[in-house]
DNA sequence: CCACAGGACGGCT
DNA sequence: AGCCGTCCTGTG
């Protein structure tokens, strides 16, 4: 364990807020001088952006400028992502510009997997809440400046965790769905080493979907926020069936309108960036709401 | 007290 | 295949 430093000036498409608030992770909290702290592996993160000044601090286990280059996805060219979705239409480009700090978090597998089982009629406080008690319980401690932070637990360590115990972390209906998912990955009946040696996304998309607790929505956050890193799939929430309804299918009423429409929509207009896309219009619509 | 918000899943047609 | 009730907890 160390404390190390790394500074960043001048990075194209970076900006704290957009990055850690647009929904795709939930151990991200702001501090009262506006900066971030977060844990992600066995480290504890701090990202303090000063107009184009980003300053990383971090105490923990690996290289803080390798994990920020590969957690932050900085080797991804996102002007050249953002001009190309900018000519698709006058929407996108006006969301693309509202959120054009935006980067898709290289986050651990596991991690994601329960997170977004955990997300399911859910709302952000309250997932965040949970996945701070799961830390606090089954993780290990961390201690930095005084303050106690928590990892997330690997799967050894979640699978001590009986259905009852999870229960009492407040889970809800969601603790089968958790203790389930994390016997069948202890058991390698999902090899997650494997999932990321699979090219095809449908595939990959297929074995995630045998889960319990992941549906196509859970499957797809999954495959666009962890380091299985594809964007050619379309998250349908509630906001994001709001944002294309208001845009494009324009139906009285949106519970109406059909996943596949929405599925179809994306593809033909966004192709295989239609995952980034979508965070653009999510964080767009979420955040002028 | 009730209404509502938020996806997966199983039972039904 | 599509539709709908149920699952749980926090907030207004």
């Amino acid at each position: 364990m160390q404390e190390q430093q790394y500074e960043l000036n001048n990075i194209p498409s970076f900006n704290s807020k957009h990055i850690f608030e647009c929904g795709q992770c939930f151990r991200w909290d702001e501090e009262s001088d506006g900066s971030y702290t977060g844990i992600v592996r066995k480290n504890v993160i701090n990202v303090k952006q000063v107009e184009n000044r980003v300053k990383f601090s971090s105490y923990g286990a690996d290289n803080l400028e390798k994990l920020v280059i590969n957690y932050f996805d900085l080797a991804r060219n996102y002007e050249e992502i953002k001009d190309k979705l900018s000519k698709i239409d006058e929407h996108l480009a006006r969301s693309i510009e509202y959120g054009s700090g935006i980067r898709i978090l290289n986050q651990d597998l596991w991690e994601t997997i329960i997170s977004f089982i955990i997300s399911a009629n859910n709302n952000i406080p309250r997932i965040k809440g949970i996945i701070n008690r799961i830390s606090k319980n089954y993780g290990e401690k961390i201690e930095w400046n005084g303050k106690e932070y928590y990892t997330f637990p690997t799967v050894e360590e979640l699978s001590k965790a009986s259905v009852e115990e999870l229960r009492a972390l407040g889970l809800g209906f969601r603790d089968v769905r958790v203790y389930e998912t994390t016997r069948k990955i202890l058991e390698k009946q999902v090899d997650l080493e494997e999932l990321h040696k699979e090219k095809d996304t449908q595939k990959v998309r297929d074995i995630l979907l045998t889960l319990d607790g992941v549906g196509p929505k859970v499957a797809d956050c999954i495959l666009l926020f962890s380091t299985l890193k594809r964007f050619d799939v379309f998250p349908i929430d509630v906001w994001v069936r709001r944002v294309m309804n208001e845009l494009y299918i324009k139906n009285e009423d949106e519970t109406k309108v059909s996943k596949k429409e929405i599925e179809k929509l994306a593809k033909e207009k966004y192709g295989n960036l239609e995952g980034i896309a979508q965070q653009y219009l999510f964080f767009w619509k979420r955040d002028t709401a």
